[in-house]
RNA sequence: GCACCCAUAGCUCAAUUGGAUAGAGCGUUUGGCUACGGACCAAAAGGUUAGGGGUUCGACUCCCUUUGGGUGCACCA
């Protein structure tokens, strides 16, 4: 809560000021070795009211010094042209801020006071196919962000979300019964071979695509014929995905599909019948997205194609209705591939049009996987890297970094590969496309999770050899260092808050990855465990405590895990 | 063809959403424990933020334009 008081003290000043019409908030200083938060509305104020920025500055600087007076909460205002308000903390506000922080459970981070009710949709793995290095995103920046909205105090639900019930069902059904597969002895493997290969086959073959069309409409038409078939392929496929969620320690409070949308289409198509959106063209049925203010034309949306099956579009909607009627969420994220911008804006606005629900709906898109050539990954070729593949290999690598890593407990090496994987991905703001290299997951020095994971281990180390308890911090900052990692602790309300409300886990990650530099600057600078200072002693041990914790749940926000050594 | 996105150090990426001197990691060069774990720390070199215009006190960030990439555009998901 540190920036609401920073932001009620702000008020109170500009009041003072009669500069109160605004809605302006202290920011965390760019020019740490100038001041700890600055004040840069100076500016906007003086534009605002026709005045010299200057006399303005100056104004405001002395409202600062007479309110400080009162209370002891700055060491340090300066009005620094062209026209920043520099300001540096009181030892004694930091010291009473980490104090809050220390004693509530989650460091007294501002929390919502009104709950609403996000659904999240991620995942959204394919059964006829393995998951590939393309699923790795949308799992973990989709349980991340739900993480992070609990947090703060939001209820979440989340559904993976299968992609059960399209085109592919009916090519791999008719790839098996093109081979002459028998279905008890259907493996995983078989999977992986046919889908690639029928896929490609019916885009060349007219007859081919027809027929795994007629097999998917009948599917999605309840009848009875390929269940069997249906039925063997999702157990095998959701056993496989299930487990390689379970590595990544990404959790869905439901298993849904597209398959159980289907129930709801005739419900959705009787709506958009109601309300006249549909129209027939070219056969089909299609609900027009265009709006006035549209610079370019939307193609509509495909609700039933001429053969009378449904489309990706038709079961989203579905899904919303039945999202709807089970959660009545206030909002529903989707985390896919950002290619599916379109698609999803066309389902939105049918949604909107057709009235399907209150939620407010948002595309979390993601960039596209890249190879080093920068071009993407196909997807559907069957040469995108498994994800099993990259796993063991990462684990290969590490293993073969250090002698004693081979030695390391099967957990504690997953735990570490886990790290390896998701903070690289994390660091990065996930709208941008991403370069996929092998090598990038061998490094585990310098920005990686590793480093994160050392870093706590050691100071880890220190707390248990110590071994005292302390309950209360002095109005002590004891060098520079200290000061430094004790200010940057004070950060971590305004780095959750941003990265709720961006839905941007790599602001996590970066502040993750900063404290650590910090505390390992610290670590390096001040030698602890000899300390004969007993007071020092004990504040530094009840900060590092501070920190220590704090990292463990940022990593957790991040899904990773902390290994018992390393 | 139309539309959207992107371009930052040799490479991979940041930049608190318009703030002060554009920061990290890798790689390169140099230095540091008979002190709590060297998967660490300290330092150096490396930039006209693709080019050009504009908006303003201030632009990597917003607008226009040129170039070069990527993606999407009616029955795949």
């Amino acid at each position: 809560m540190i920036i609401d008081k920073l932001n009620e003290i702000l008020k109170k000043v500009l009041k003072n000021c009669n500069y109160e019409d605004n809605n302006f908030s202290l920011i965390v200083s760019r020019r740490k070795d100038l001041c700890d938060y600055q004040f840069d509305g100076v500016f906007k104020i003086a534009s605002q009211k026709s005045l010299n920025p200057k006399d303005i500055g100056l104004k405001v600087l002395s409202e600062f010094q007479k309110l400080n007076q009162e209370k002891n909460y700055f060491k340090n205002i300066e009005f620094v042209l062209p026209g920043f308000i520099n300001l540096t903390l009181s030892d004694e506000f930091i010291n009473n801020e980490l104090k809050l922080m220390n004693d509530n459970e989650k460091f007294n981070i501002k929390t919502t006071t009104n709950p609403q009710k996000f659904v999240l949709d991620y995942g959204g793995p394919n059964i006829a196919k393995p998951l590939h290095v393309g699923h790795l995103r949308t799992a973990i920046i989709g349980e991340s962000v739900k993480r992070i909205i609990n947090y703060i105090g939001h209820k979440t639900i989340s559904d993976v979300h299968l992609g059960d019930f399209g085109l592919q069902i009916g090519q791999v059904i008719y790839g098996i019964i093109e081979e002459n597969i028998e279905l008890d002895k259907l493996t995983l493997n078989d999977l992986n071979i046919l889908y690639p290969k029928y896929s490609a086959l019916s885009k060349e073959d007219e007859e081919i695509k027809n027929k795994c069309a007629e097999i998917t409409r009948l599917i999605q038409n309840n009848d009875n014929i390929y269940k069997n078939y249906y039925d063997k392929i999702l157990e095998l496929s959701k056993k496989d995905i299930q487990r390689i969620y379970d590595f990544l320690n990404v959790k869905f409070d439901y298993w849904y599909g597209e398959k159980d949308a289907n129930n709801y289409i005739k419900y959705v198509e009787e709506i958009l019948n109601s309300k006249k959106l549909l129209q027939e063209s070219n056969n089909a049925l299609v609900v027009s997205v265009q709006e006035d203010s549209d610079k370019k034309e939307i193609p509509p949306l495909i609700f039933k194609k001429s053969n009378g099956a449904y489309l990706y579009g038709s079961t989203d909607l579905a899904t919303i209705y039945q999202r709807e009627k089970d959660f009545k969420p206030d909002y529903i994220l989707y985390c896919t591939d950002l290619r599916q911008s379109l698609h999803f804006n066309q389902v939105f606005r049918v949604a909107k049009k057709a009235n399907l629900t209150k939620a407010n709906l948002e595309h979390l898109g993601y960039g596209t996987i890249n190879g080093k050539d920068n071009k993407p990954y196909k997807t559907r070729n069957g040469k995108t890297p498994k994800l099993d593949e990259l796993f063991k290999e990462i684990r290969l690598n590490f293993e073969n970094i250090k002698v004693e890593n081979k030695n390391m407990s099967n957990k504690d090496l997953d735990i570490i590969v886990n790290s390896i994987i998701k903070f690289a991905d994390f660091q990065n703001n996930y709208e941008k496309d991403y370069i996929f290299d092998i090598s990038k997951f061998s490094n585990v020095v310098g920005k990686t999770g590793p480093y994160i994971l050392y870093t706590y281990l050691r100071v880890n180390k220190i707390i248990n050899e110590v071994n005292i308890s302390v309950t209360d911090l002095s109005n002590n900052i004891y060098n520079k260092q200290d000061r430094e990692l004790r200010i940057k602790l004070l950060e971590l309300d305004s780095i959750i808050q941003s990265a709720f409300i961006n839905r941007m886990p790599s602001i996590i990650a970066n502040y993750l990855y900063d404290l650590c530099v910090i505390l390992n600057v610290f670590y390096q600078s001040n030698h602890i465990i000899n300390l004969e200072n007993k007071k020092q002693k004990e504040d530094w041990i009840y900060i590092l405590k501070l920190t220590n914790s704090i990292i463990k749940e940022m990593l957790n926000l991040l899904i990773i895990d902390i290994p018992s050594i390393m």
